[in-house]
DNA sequence: CTCGAGTAAAGCGAGTACCT
DNA sequence: AGGTACTCGCTTTACTCGAG
């Protein structure tokens, strides 16, 4: 997780780094911008982008970040493996990167983030519950009384929500249109691609570097191509040394 | 200040379902 | 029927906090 910074001491990396998030964090817009946000069919969007970074095995300091870029059937947004305001500094790296690419932008965790009072406890699983079809939701609301995110029943066949949260430059409830009407599969189809696309990159790298490649058996190198929102026009954005949360030399778009 | 316990998140792999 | 891909739960790792 860490920058290799020109002869920083780890900490001072990171007071850097959450010196450079709460400046950031003032530039966050959590209402629509665009107009086809506020379309029910979301008609006028036409690509969508999907984030993911994966961290390099026995290298902290190197990660890769992929963007995916797919078209959509009929806006420009980025969709963001990881939380947005529903974060301990309420500016996750969804939120960085909206910011930073001034691009609407979405986080979609797979993991409910404890924070603010929320709790993965008895309670939010019978919210879980309830929620009986794909695109059922709940309000997260946090201690402080503002509601950080939704949970997302993303698909009929998935038992596990999705918690999405405002990135940049779009509210709450259109998030969370947007996220259920690019499930095929549990996981946006943006996010699942740039996931898929990412540890690929990192598991040829390795291959090239003569490093063993791990089993393959679950490789996802030929996964299903149909997925909803069509043509995938790839962009693995290669090893890059840069902040997690998105850094000044993060992902190249 | 150091060490250990507790907690949360990420990674990995088994089971299962779907497709050819 | 075999291969491929998805979900979910267990394990591992990292981090935080409190006690000595």
């Amino acid at each position: 997780m860490a920058r290799k910074a020109a002869g920083k001491p780890p900490e001072e990396i990171l007071l850097d780094w959450k010196r450079e998030q709460a400046s950031l964090k003032a530039r966050v817009v959590d209402r629509d911008t665009e107009a086809w946000q506020r379309d029910p069919a979301f008609s006028g969007l036409q690509r969508v982008g999907g984030v993911d970074v994966s961290f390099v095995k026995d290298d902290s300091g190197s990660a890769c970040a992929s963007l995916v870029v797919l078209s959509y059937p009929e806006l420009e947004v980025l969709f963001v493996d990881g939380n947005g305001v529903l974060h301990h500094r309420g500016f996750g790296v969804a939120c960085h990167l909206g910011v930073l690419t001034d691009l609407p932008c979405i986080g979609v965790a797979k993991k409910l983030l404890q924070v603010d009072g929320l709790e993965n406890n008895a309670l939010h699983k019978e919210k879980i519950q309830l929620l009986k079809a794909g695109g059922d939701s709940f309000p997260l609301m946090g201690g402080s009384g503002t509601v950080l995110g939704r949970a997302l029943r993303s698909h009929d066949h998935s038992t596990k929500p999705l918690y999405v949260s405002v990135g940049h430059k779009i509210s709450l409830e259109a998030a969370v249109r947007l996220t259920h009407s690019c499930c095929k599969f549990r996981i946006p189809e943006p996010v699942r691609q740039a996931d898929i696309r990412s540890r690929d990159y990192i598991r040829r790298t390795q291959e090239v570097q003569g490093v063993p490649a791990p089993p393959s058996g679950r490789s996802k190198e030929a996964q299903r191509p149909k997925a909803c929102p069509q043509g995938v026009s790839e962009e693995p954005a290669g090893t890059s040394k840069g902040t997690p949360t998105g850094g000044k030399a993060c992902p190249r778009f």
